[in-house]
DNA sequence: CTGTTAGCGCATTCAA
DNA sequence: TTGAATGCGCTAACAG
């Protein structure tokens, strides 16, 4: 039986998949040899004919490695875990997209958990990924407030970071994890500027489900800095919803309701400010005429709508990238906390007033 | 050392992570016992005050199970791999809601590969799947038709198969793969005889990658139910493209140019729709007045445009549903073909002609 | 019902 | 440089 025969097919691996050993022998080398020949971690020390007989070996037999097997020889995975609110919102998909890209860099694998804006499945997930033993956890949605769930979310939380693993979120700076903050706070602020030079005085604000951080941070800071410069929004135009489309649509036609309609309606996202956009119209208000519109994000499938959404840019892919690479960064270093910069960008849905 | 002792603090696990033999220790039960207790998969084969014990320390030690070393133990994981063209892309990220739903609901995790377009990195992606494990491999893109890559991933993928794993793609049925086709054909076929019917005959093609199935399904199933119809598409009135909102872009300046230009140009999707009317709407040509638009897919953040998109509803959450569900189902039985129906959405960017 | 024992596929220490 | 042996954390026969 000499090893080097090649003529005859690849052995067919009845149970399915083809083991390490089954290459070594193939091979006519041991466990040992075969292994450090097809990873060569850290010392390469291994005869080259000897590594290529056992490359060739593997090639022949289609030998994929077992990365679970690996994992737990290793004491660690080659996978990270990403929770989102809803994937198929364009923010959370564009930063997912930044997030990918980062780990394929650094050849990490990515598991996707879709949380659907419900706390109890975030908990859910974290213990999912801690359970797969992610080297590393991002959280991307913002913070909830529900203070029912947040303390056992902090817990699993905890509780993965005790076991080894490493967390880091979209949002700003808390402690003992790495944040990388999406600039909300002074977004909002800049196109509250914005707004009040272009000559807006009478300001409504959809300001989104209040539990949460991001939505949070985009109002207060805007309405503070309104409030700042003399034309704070009036109780009655500041109005609660969802982070969705129908969230926008609804707190719309809330507003085209007050006695005095506002002259724009900042939604805290660009998503909200579509619907809020179709509220208008459905009402025969004409945007921007007579109702000016505002959002936030500029999500890259929204930049032709008609008119031009004004908005604060939020380069969402940065932040996947940004919050991944803290997320890989080496665990003995002190917690890093990173920001990106957002821009105000003003088209058509907010003409100068007056 | 009496097991049931609960007074002190929990054991600072040194190496981070807790072990089930640290939970039998610390229960007073044999490994095989804890193992029982806390999964008892299948036979629950374990006294309940044992049980209860076992339980308790597990939740007093914080130990959560390794998936890996389960996954080793028991010869398969409980992740599946999902593969798409680009996460960013509403019409993908859709579709990974659907999926990460329904991966959810049978306690399976996701793995996401973004390819970016890469034929390369699609096929990495195979691969690094296989080596992950996943039970099974969801392929959302449509093919390409490269021969030159086409034939290594299916090595790949065939690899991945004979070592176990399922295989299941979105797009049209073809051998040896589960698949659900998203009914593009009869869509595209549908949209035909709509705008013809509204009374359009001189039409425009944003054609897409021809390289891509998804696109040139709807490309070609479009322009013949035209020709049917004696409306034929004139070739200089057929671009192709790349399926980005630039290609639409660049698409519809190109048709503009045309001597005489279409009535009614059709995008093969709603990103690219919305590229040509960002297009028409920079040339000074006025949409639909001077050239109607529809598009396909029907994404949901684009519904509030004005005009409102005519465009194809594709059920792109179903998809993800349903092709995990293939993917999930029992290996033993044939493979499976299954799709959705997609249904004509008319809307304000193709008005009635004459 | 419970404990003992033998792997699962692989990395790695320790000798040779 | 190479091989034999040990162990990673867990499941699954196999005996009691």
């Amino acid at each position: 039986m000499s090893p080097t025969r090649s003529g005859g097919r690849a052995p067919r691996a009845t149970s399915g998949a083809v083991t390490l050993s089954e290459v070594a022998r193939e091979a006519g080398v041991s466990l040992a040899t075969a292994s450090r020949a097809i990873n060569g971690s850290g010392t390469r020390t291994v005869r080259p004919e000897l590594r290529e007989r056992v490359l060739a070996a593997a090639e022949r037999l289609r030998y994929v490695p077992d990365a679970n097997a690996q994992a737990v020889a290793r004491g660690h995975t080659s996978a990270i875990g990403l929770v989102v609110h809803d994937i198929a919102d364009p923010y959370f998909s564009t930063i997912a997209a930044g997030v990918t890209e980062e780990a394929d860099r650094h050849g990490f694998a990515v598991m996707l958990a879709n949380t659907h804006h419900d706390p109890e499945r975030e908990l859910d997930f974290v213990r999912t990924l801690h359970n797969q033993r992610v080297r590393a956890i991002i959280l991307a949605g913002g913070r909830q407030d529900d203070e029912e769930t947040a303390v056992r979310l902090r817990a699993a939380v905890e509780a993965y970071q005790s076991a080894g693993g490493t967390v880091a979120m979209v949002g700003p700076p808390v402690l003992e994890v790495a944040t990388v903050d999406g600039d909300n706070a002074r977004g909002a602020r800049s196109l509250a500027e914005t707004l009040h030079g272009l000559g807006y005085r009478r300001l409504g604000l959809l300001a989104g489900p209040q539990g949460q951080t991001t939505a949070r941070e985009r109002a207060q800071a805007f309405a503070q800095r309104l409030a700042e410069l003399g034309a704070p929004v009036a109780p009655e135009l500041v109005v609660a919803s969802s982070f969705t489309r129908d969230g926008g649509y609804e707190g719309m036609r809330r507003l085209l309701t007050a006695e005095q309609r506002p002259e724009v309606v900042f939604a805290v996202s660009d998503v909200m400010a579509v619907g809020a956009m179709a509220a208008a119209r459905d009402a025969g208000v004409a945007v921007p005429a007579e109702v000016a519109v505002a959002g936030f994000d500029d999500i890259v499938t929204l930049r032709d709508i008609t008119p031009g959404l004004t908005t604060v840019r939020v380069p969402m892919e940065e932040i996947g990238r940004k919050v991944t690479a803290l997320a890989l960064a080496d665990p003995g270093g002190p917690v890093q906390h990173l920001s990106v910069t957002s821009a105000v960008v003003v088209r058509d849905s907010t003409p100068p007033r007056r």
